[in-house]
DNA sequence: AGCCAAAGTCAACCCGTGTTGACTTTCTTT
DNA sequence: AAAGAAAGTCAACACGGGTTGACTTTGGCT
């Protein structure tokens, strides 16, 4: 009975399960990331990582739980919300192995429907959210999608695939180039659908 | 003997074998496109495909060595080539089988390190080469990286991850909503980096 | 017809995977 | 200290995958 306090006895090991699974999920996609890669990474036998977290399915769904913690857009003054959303975006690939929820989910996404699933939910509930928080109710989802077209083409571009263009930069540069775009999509004017309505 | 024509005697077979995993390969990434699932699509035994590619990769890298067929832009007017460039892209994901091209790189280059050196690659030589015949040299990779992000990430959010709002829209309106961004990253003036040099 | 290479079939091998169950060790409690 | 639960280990199973080799069929040629 060392320290009464809340760590419990051994549940660090479900911690340390937690800790490899996200950075071998980050790191590859749902196949490709083996549980006995993550045991291995976590000094752990295969075996405990099932009887911490029944299945590979419950495991990946303990670990792409996540909240995006995107900023308040309100609380900014209207011409740099672009900006704000864009570094924000970046911080969560270039900042510690912390909130690496982005790079987890886009991996997996591409070959895990339960993933894709998560991240269109992410995207409905999340980025929708604060867009629709500074436009018009009718324009968000428009808007919002937009956005993630931008957002996610630029993760993809510079941490999946690596494009050495992209790569080669450094994160303000891209935020400069870049968040003249996701401001239009927020505030700029777009055409009209056909029947205006 | 028939037709003397150039139609060898059965290598319609291997014909049918390219077009089965051309298929296989736009639908699913490198690892869950199986020989098998591709074989069987052929109605042909799964050792057929080992006799004409020898393995899998080389497989892969048959159907995936193609040209995207992108435009020459200098025979555009200057205005429209953003729009030129984002309906050609949409066009290859919208139109018959026939190029998907993009479809198969995208969908395994996050899986597969060799889908991605080779998209990688298609970048590099194609969408960047055609960039560079319409800006200045010293600027050509900033802008086709920039461009290439955003047509990625349309491509990604629409056809892929299959974003409700994004695959809600019809190919015009999202034309006519991201033409002036790829626009803008083909024409208009980018932030002078730090050190102009 | 009879030959021979090409085309096609079949069954198996080996590997890595998720998952399971029986077993052993370690700790906590009485 | 003894007992019992929790934590951890081990070996195996079933499955699907790429790949291989021996075999059989086909089809054009002399």
């Amino acid at each position: 009975m060392p320290v009464p306090a809340r760590e419990k006895k051994s549940d660090r090991t479900r911690m340390a399960i937690l800790v490899a699974a996200r950075e071998q999920f980050a790191q590859h996609p749902y196949d490709r990331a083996s549980i006995r890669a993550i045991a291995s990474q976590a000094r752990i036998d295969p075996a405990m990582v099932l009887r911490y977290f029944t299945n590979k399915e419950t495991l990946f769904a303990t670990v792409v739980d996540i909240d995006l913690h995107l900023p308040d857009l309100r609380a900014v003054e209207a011409d740099d919300r672009g900006e704000v959303l864009l570094r924000h975006f970046l911080g969560m690939w270039e900042g510690e192995a912390r909130h690496n929820a982005l790079p987890i989910l886009l991996r997996s996404a591409v070959t895990h429907e339960a993933a894709a699933e998560r991240l269109r939910e992410v995207f409905r509930d999340q980025v929708r959210g604060v867009v629709a928080a500074v436009v018009p109710k009718s324009e968000a989802a428009r808007r919002a999608s937009l956005i993630s077209s931008q957002l996610l083409g630029l993760v993809l571009t510079r941490y999946v695939l690596r494009l050495p263009d992209m790569t080669d930069r450094d994160a303000e540069g891209l935020i400069a180039d870049m968040a003249p775009t996701v401001q239009r999509y927020l505030n700029g004017s777009l055409t009209t659908p056909k029947r205006g309505r």
